[in-house]
DNA sequence: CGCAGTTTTGAGACTGATCAATGCCTGTGG
DNA sequence: CCACAGGCATTGATCAGTCTCAAAACTGCG
C-alpha cells in the first residue's frame, strides 16, 4: 500500500479535479458543484505518456476515455503501406476516445508529441453521466460537434487549398489554439513538432513542406526555428490562408 | 384550414414517426415506446427540399435540427474565391445541424442532390431530450462520433491517397452506404451525382476526375452511366483503395 | 567527437491542373 | 418532327505544383 510505484498509470491523482488547471482558464466553462463531484469520482486514474509514445492504437479495443490535461499529441491514421495522415492535433481540454463508443475498434491512433498528462475515465460509466448529468452529456456532444467543425475545416484545406495556403492555415490554427490555452507568449509559441509532422498533417511530402515553409519564412510571414513558431505577419497569413475566424462561446470540458 | 397548400415546410406530417420508414430497416435500431412518443412530439414539421436547393447555408444562424428521411444531399464548404469542397454525403438516417449547437453560425452548407425529405426538430428543445431521454442523448453522441469516423476516413483519403485510389474509395463508400439503406440493386446503385460533385468531394479537378473515372471504367472495375453506378470488381476496388471495412453495431437515429 | 535525427538544397520525373474544344443527351418551342 | 439550347461528359495539349531521389548541412546529445 505504501511505496506506490511511479507507474505510467498510477492510482494516485496528482491532479485533483477541484484544482484542475483547465478550470482556471478563461476559455473553459466552470462546473456546478455536483458536476465537479461526479467528474471527480468518474476519474479513475491519471496517465502520463512520454513524448513520442503511442497513447491509443488503431485497431485496439479501448475501454477508457481521456481528457488531455497537459501536453500536445496528434490523432492519425495510416494506409496499409505506411502512408500516414495526421487528422488533427490534440491539446489540453480535448476529449479522446468517444469514437470507441460507436465503433468496436479504434479507427485511429493517438501519439504524444510532448509529455502528455491525461485524465482516465472508464467507458462503461459513461451511461451514468448521461443518466444523471444531462448537462455534462450535452457538453460531450458539444465537444464532438466541435471536433467535427475542426475536421471540416481541415478537409477543406486538404481538398482545396494549395500547399502554401494550407501551411499558412495550419500555422494559424496551431497558433490560435495554443494562444487560447495560454501557451503563446506574444506572437511566439513552442510547437513540439518536426516538419515531418507538419507534412503528415498537410498531406504533403516532407521536402515540399520544407520548401514551402522556407518560402513563408523568406517572405517574412512566419519564423520557425527549433520548435519555436513566431508569427511575423498575422494579417498576411490570414489573407493567404483565407482563414475564417469563428467565434465560440466558452468551451465545456469534462 | 382545409385545402392546405403543398408548401415546402408544411405543418402536416406526411410521415408519422410511428411508421417511420427508417424504423423498418434492419440497419437502424428500434425505439422504446416512450422514446418514440417523445420524438413524435419533438418533430414539428417535415421539410421537402427540391433537388439542387440549398437546405442550410454557411453563415446562417440555424434554429432547427434535421433528420434525413429520404433522398441524397451533401455538406460542403467554400473558400472565399469559390473553390468548393464537399465534406461528405448526407443519406437517410443522417442527423444534420448538431454543429449549430456549439457554433453561433453554421460553418458549412447543405445542398439537396435529389429531392430530400427531412424531419424538423426545434433546437431549443434539445435540452428536453438530454434531460428526459439519456438514451436518445447517447444516440446523438453516437451519431456525432460516427460522423467523425467518416470524416477521419475522408481526411486520410484527401491527404494520402492518389486520385485513382481516392476515387475507388469514394465509390466504394457511396456504394456501401447506399446498399446499407437498401438503395442498391445487386451491384448497382442510382447515384444522383454529376462528375463535378465527385471532383469536389475528391479535391480534384473535374477534368482529372473524368479521366480517372474513365481509367477505372476501362480497367473493368466500375461502370458509370447517367447516374447509375455499377460495381464490376468489388475486390479489386477494395484492394486499390485499401478500403478498411469497419463493422458497426446497429445504428441509432432520431 | 561522433552519432542520429532533422533540416535544407538541387535535379528530374510525374501527377494532376488549366485551357480549349468537341461531342452527347434531353427537354423545349416552333 | 426538327432545330436548338443548356448541361454534362469527353478529349487533347500544355503547364505547374508537388513528389521522389540523393546528398549535404545542421543540431542536440551522449
Amino acid at each position: 500500500m505504501n511505496n506506490i510505484p511511479h507507474s505510467t498509470q498510477g492510482a494516485v491523482f496528482q491532479t485533483p479535479c477541484a484544482h484542475c488547471p483547465l478550470r482556471a482558464m478563461q476559455t473553459f466553462r466552470g462546473f456546478a458543484p455536483e458536476e465537479l463531484d461526479f467528474v471527480r469520482r468518474l476519474k479513475i486514474a491519471e496517465l502520463h505518456a512520454v513524448a513520442g509514445s503511442t497513447v491509443l492504437l488503431e485497431g485496439d479495443t479501448v475501454t477508457h476515455l481521456y481528457t488531455v490535461l497537459a501536453g500536445w499529441g496528434f490523432r492519425y491514421k495510416t494506409l496499409s503501406d505506411g502512408r500516414r495522415q495526421i487528422l488533427n492535433f490534440v491539446l489540453p481540454g480535448d476529449f479522446i476516445g468517444l469514437q470507441s463508443s460507436c465503433m468496436a475498434e479504434m479507427r485511429h491512433s493517438v501519439e504524444a508529441l510532448s509529455d502528455v498528462t491525461l485524465c482516465v475515465f472508464p467507458r462503461e460509466r459513461l451511461w451514468e453521466l448521461y443518466r444523471d448529468h444531462p448537462h455534462l452529456a450535452m457538453d460531450l456532444t458539444w465537444l464532438a460537434a466541435r471536433q467535427e467543425v475542426l475536421l471540416d475545416d481541415n478537409l477543406l484545406s486538404l481538398g482545396r487549398r494549395t500547399a502554401r495556403e494550407r501551411l499558412a492555415y495550419l500555422i494559424l490554427h496551431l497558433y490560435l489554439r495554443a494562444k487560447e490555452l495560454g501557451l503563446a507568449v506574444g506572437d511566439e509559441v513552442a510547437l513540439p513538432l518536426t516538419q515531418q509532422h507538419l507534412a503528415d498533417a498537410l498531406g504533403l511530402s516532407l521536402v515540399h513542406t520544407n520548401k514551402t515553409l522556407k518560402r513563408l519564412t523568406r517572405s517574412e510571414l512566419v519564423h520557425w526555428r527549433g520548435g519555436r513558431l513566431r508569427i511575423l505577419d498575422f494579417d498576411a497569413l490570414v489573407a493567404l490562408a483565407r482563414y475564417e475566424i469563428g467565434e465560440q462561446p466558452p468551451r465545456p470540458f469534462i
